[in-house]
DNA sequence: CAAAAAAATGGGAGTTATCTCAATATTTGT
DNA sequence: ACAAATATTGAGATAACTCCCATTTTTTTG
């Protein structure tokens, strides 16, 4: 008995080799997210995957690659998935405080992509830089609707985004609790000197957090060779 | 040729097996510095040190000894450094100030250290938390002083770590200038809600930022073989 | 200065990894 | 059902690493 992965089971009707493709891939998520993209090692993922090692280089040139691949489909996924939530909505500090809790809630949701994105902010900064654009764009809206007087730059939008990882990590290491996207929205809006009233309104209002969707299906049987 | 670290230079005059520890020592932050500690190997730690391989192992059990070694002395010398500094100071976001600054200034200046303090915040967790605790005291005394309104527990501190951790590290990236300890002690107090004059006020008066102890000196000759 | 103590050496056994490739198995098209 | 096309396999060449330890070199001491 084994279990597939989110990857995997996207990948049910497809042909072989992108069933294989994706079981690597669902591996390779768990590897780095208990070992971390160093330790992690390419017969450990093949092992994960229960294919040949040698299968492994048919599908990737090697451990950069699959780890590039993952991370930007976990990262596309989510950022995709959490605008789309947000199509509605106008007010800027709305939408980033949306964005913010709902990826923190979900990623913690789903701890090993979690792991994954919190490791990755070191080992593939293409995924941090993806993120930290994506989140510009809201509060450069903020800036236009007048909400925010502080000018986004680089180092402002890089603290904003080391602070929502930290809250990330520290939910998922158990050191927070689900309120952990409100705290560091509300710090986050606090520090670009919105008024305080307004900060907790648009960290702490009920939102309906979308269920993100993750394919994932209980368990596949499987017999040993 | 070849340069003496830190370390070694402080070793100078007592018996050889601390010298060798200290070079030891010394190439062991080169090498984290430059590969990570989970990519470092105990063969280029004693080929960056000139010594043979079996050396290290008289000296240090392995590298996760080594590296627990070096990122305590790091830690406790630049904390000891900046407390000595600060010792006059009374007020606790002069303090927190001073500390913040002072830290930035002096790990980019060094950026082999620095780098090992970024990197050990997620390989030597207890490191992180002893920096944590460190600032913790001024900001309690903080409210004490009736200062700081918010309530301070490890979410917060958590929090206020990471940000400046990550402007130490988009200094030592090249992304940030001098003014990276200015901005990022701003940001921190504009979050706590100190009104934003005092704030700008703390982040950028004039100081003298001390000359960290560092006992480098230049060069030593050495003959090959 | 010679003997004893301390430190350093480097070869080697054992382990784990990466990546390739000829052989084998599976899937697909007719 | 059969051949061609695709996909998988696992042994093996190569390389790097960890750690040990018998030997050699250096330092200390009487």
């Amino acid at each position: 008995m084994m279990t597939s992965g989110p990857f995997a089971v996207e990948a049910r009707h497809q042909n072989k080799s992108a069933r294989t493709r994706a079981r690597l891939m669902d591996a390779a998520v768990e590897v780095f997210a208990r070992d971390g993209f160093e330790a992690a090692s390419v017969n450990e993922i093949a092992r994960m995957a229960e294919v040949a090692n040698g299968t492994f280089y048919v599908h990737f040139k090697d451990k950069d690659a699959i780890a590039a691949n993952v991370a930007a489909r976990i990262a596309t996924d989510i950022a995709d998935q959490i605008d789309r939530a947000m199509e509605g909505m106008d007010d800027a500090l709305d939408r980033f405080g949306f964005a913010t809790r709902q990826f923190i809630a979900f990623a913690s949701s789903q701890p090993q992509w979690g792991w994954v994105i919190i490791r990755a902010a070191s080992f593939l900064p293409e995924m941090h830089r993806q993120m930290e654009t994506h989140m510009c764009a809201d509060l450069e809206m903020g800036c236009r609707q007048g909400q925010i007087s502080a000018e986004i730059d680089a180092f402002l939008v890089d603290t904003i985004t080391s602070m929502v990882f930290a809250a990330l990590a520290a939910r998922l290491r158990g050191d927070a609790g689900p309120e952990a996207g409100s705290r560091v929205t509300e710090l986050v809006l606090n520090m670009l000197n919105i008024p305080p009233q307004r900060a907790h309104e648009v960290a702490w209002q009920d939102i309906t957090l979308k269920d993100l969707h993750l394919p994932t299906q209980p368990k596949t049987e499987r017999l040993a060779h």
